[in-house]
DNA sequence: TGCAAAACATACTAATCGGTATGTTTTATA
DNA sequence: TATAAAACATACCGATTAGTATGTTTTGCA
């Protein structure tokens, strides 16, 4: 990675840090700045403004790491309501990089900015949608495998999981860790009844 | 009302109608005195400063409307599971208050203040388990009935489904109405196995 | 190695933010 | 109806915001 690219993704790196523990507009670009060490100059060689950077780190930096964390684990999945329920299980309890008080960065991010910007809503429904399919695609595997009752609406049940999922990571910050455990119960029997 | 209590109230809904489509740090109280034509003295006479302000909004103008559009209906609830899946679809299809693009005003605020504000946490967490609990209780008195099948777990279950609730708005503000139908079919399913 | 373009640095600006200081008007009550 | 307190109005303030103008330094390449 050349010089400048390094700089461009390190300022984006640490922008997802910040924005995660506090929010995009909350999160001033001299803050970015303060704690990157890099100069304004810099900051507006590579974006063009702020919304410009905002769409840079979730293409850059918030796809690459779903996809390594959500979507490959369920590419290969031989008995997918098992391997739904862990994924869960393991994004929830056991990633390093999230925190139940700050939930999750692209659930974040929806809440915030989908409803005043069309670009930022366009970025994040790619990413969620990604997801969704992922899931999707492993139902319809299992269905063919006979591991999913034949009755079950692939698309259906991956949006009712996604939609859980963003659920959880909204009330897990007032309710705490506690609240992931109860939900992870109650998907365990829902799961159960697609068998 | 005394005249002083009304434009107390004023403020408070106005503010309310701003902060639900734009957000509670989005939302200075500069933009609430132009649309309301309320003077800055005023403002500061009723509230000592903003948080004072939004967590009178949340207790004086979230909390009693919340409490007769979702707590009421299930109180004398016959039939549980019919009137849970009922009270979902009027919330998310016939709310002429909300808006699929700008969400669930609750879910917002927990989403944007939580992490950052202790006293917002505790009037929102008041908000939510008031909710969970009226679902809990309906469910409870559905297994005296017999209309909720005996292993159920009451607790859980209203868990579970105020967390679907909070992440099909949060979906919703980037999927659309569409997402919102998809929901409530698999939240069909769900239910109808709890019988 | 010279040189142009890429990459970064510094100093500034107009607008907006939450909040305060200091008034004036309205209201209730004795 | 006099008066004190409640209710509201106006003018201001320092801090912070995203962004720009104008530099200097570093880099790749002919």
């Amino acid at each position: 990675m050349s010089k400048a690219a390094n700089t461009r993704h390190y300022i984006l790196q640490h922008a997802f840090d910040l924005i995660y523990k506090q929010g995009y507009q909350a999160t001033s670009i001299d803050m970015i700045l303060a704690t990157t060490q890099v100069t304004k100059g810099a900051f507006f060689y590579h974006f063009k403004n702020k919304e410009d950077m905002g769409l840079a780190m979730i293409n850059e930096v918030m796809y690459p790491g779903m996809y390594q964390e959500l979507i490959q684990p369920l590419h290969n999945a031989t008995d997918p309501l098992t391997d739904i329920y862990l994924m869960m299980k393991n994004l929830l309890l056991n990633s390093p990089f999230f925190n139940v008080r700050y939930g999750c960065p692209a659930v974040n991010l929806i809440e915030e900015l989908a409803p005043i910007s069309d670009n930022f809503s366009i970025a994040l429904l790619r990413l969620m949608e990604e997801w969704q399919d992922s899931i999707r695609t492993a139902i319809v595997n299992g269905k063919e495998a006979g591991k999913v009752k034949s009755g079950t609406q692939p698309k259906q049940v991956a949006y009712f999981i996604v939609a859980g999922y963003s659920g959880i990571r909204n009330m897990g910050k007032i309710q705490g860790m506690g609240g992931y455990t109860i939900y992870l119960k109650e998907l365990k029997n829902y799961l159960g009844n697609l068998r």
